[in-house]
DNA sequence: GGCCAGGCTTCAA
DNA sequence: TTGAAGCATGGC
């Protein structure tokens, strides 16, 4: 970890890093945009305002302090996991090469599991600006982003002001399994990803999909594939036998370079 | 204005 | 086990 006190701020040198490619690549929802190069978000509430620096790999997190950097957003960054030989061993194989040279400042975002869960539950069948539409309302009514217990007394007719749909029913089942005991997410962290997999699915409105992305990004579960349209649009042209060796244990981490490649390149177009 | 969205449930066969 | 309709809402 590389860095230094700035005043109240703090510089971070870090490579393989890019802010738009972290924050608005689909995995989070509620980081904001709120100047040219500076974002704003939080993680369990605790917030943050970074921005990128004149200088390339350089990054000023405003307002905080060494502990927190080390103890909170080197953790959330996934700051300890070396990007860089991850992307040398992905770039074996030829499309991922070409995915993580077109955005190689991807990282996954180590999230709150709760967050994370109601957060793909809220995002099925929806499209991103709409997913952060309903995600700030919630945060907005709860000023922060609501515990499961904080909302053990909400119903889909209590929830309708998020305008989120059919969705509502969902998140109430969410919360029923998760307070009643029924399930537990720290036994959740410890089960074999079948096991989790199976789990999660017992969640109304959890399917495969929506599992896989709150293990990846709430469990940190990195051998998670979500796959959504674009990753199976991904999986039909490129990788019609599967999935390379070379993404072996972080094919999760490897999805996320190939989701933002095939959404926002242009690579699909010429498909 | 119609198609589609980081899908899932339900119900048919 | 697989296939297809239905789902709420709004972005583009």
């Amino acid at each position: 970890m590389d860095y230094r006190k700035d005043g109240h701020d703090i510089l971070l040198k870090q490579a393989d890093f890019d802010l738009d490619e972290t924050l608005d690549c689909g995995q989070a929802f509620r980081w904001e945009k709120i100047s040219d190069n500076t974002y704003k978000g939080a993680f369990l509430n605790k917030g943050l305002v970074i921005s990128s620096e004149e200088e390339k790999g350089i990054f000023r997190l405003h307002d905080t302090n060494e502990s927190d950097l080390l103890e909170i957003w080197a953790e959330y960054f996934d700051l300890y996991t070396d990007y860089g030989e991850l992307k040398r061993r992905f770039s074996e194989d030829s499309t991922l090469a070409k995915a993580c040279g077109y955005a190689g400042g991807i990282r996954i975002l180590k999230q709150d599991r709760w967050e994370a869960l109601s957060s793909f539950i809220i995002s099925q069948n929806n499209n991103i600006p709409r997913i952060k539409g309903i995600i700030g309302r919630l945060c907005e009514h709860y000023d922060g982003y609501p515990s499961w217990q904080e909302m053990k007394d909400e119903t889909a007719e209590s929830l309708a002001y998020l305008r989120s749909g059919f969705r509502a029913k969902y998140l109430v089942d969410a919360v029923a399994k998760i307070s009643s005991g029924e399930i537990d997410l720290d036994e959740v962290a410890k089960m074999d990803i079948a096991d989790a997999r199976k789990t999660l699915q017992t969640i109304k409105g959890v399917g495969p999909k929506v599992a896989e992305c709150t293990l990846l990004f709430g469990f940190y579960r990195t051998e998670a594939f979500p796959m959504d349209v674009w990753v199976k649009r991904v999986m039909a042209n490129w990788y019609p036998n599967g999935l390379p060796e070379c993404t072996k244990g972080a094919e999760g981490i490897a999805q996320q370079y190939l989701f933002h490649y095939i959404r926002t390149s242009g690579a699909f177009e010429e498909i």
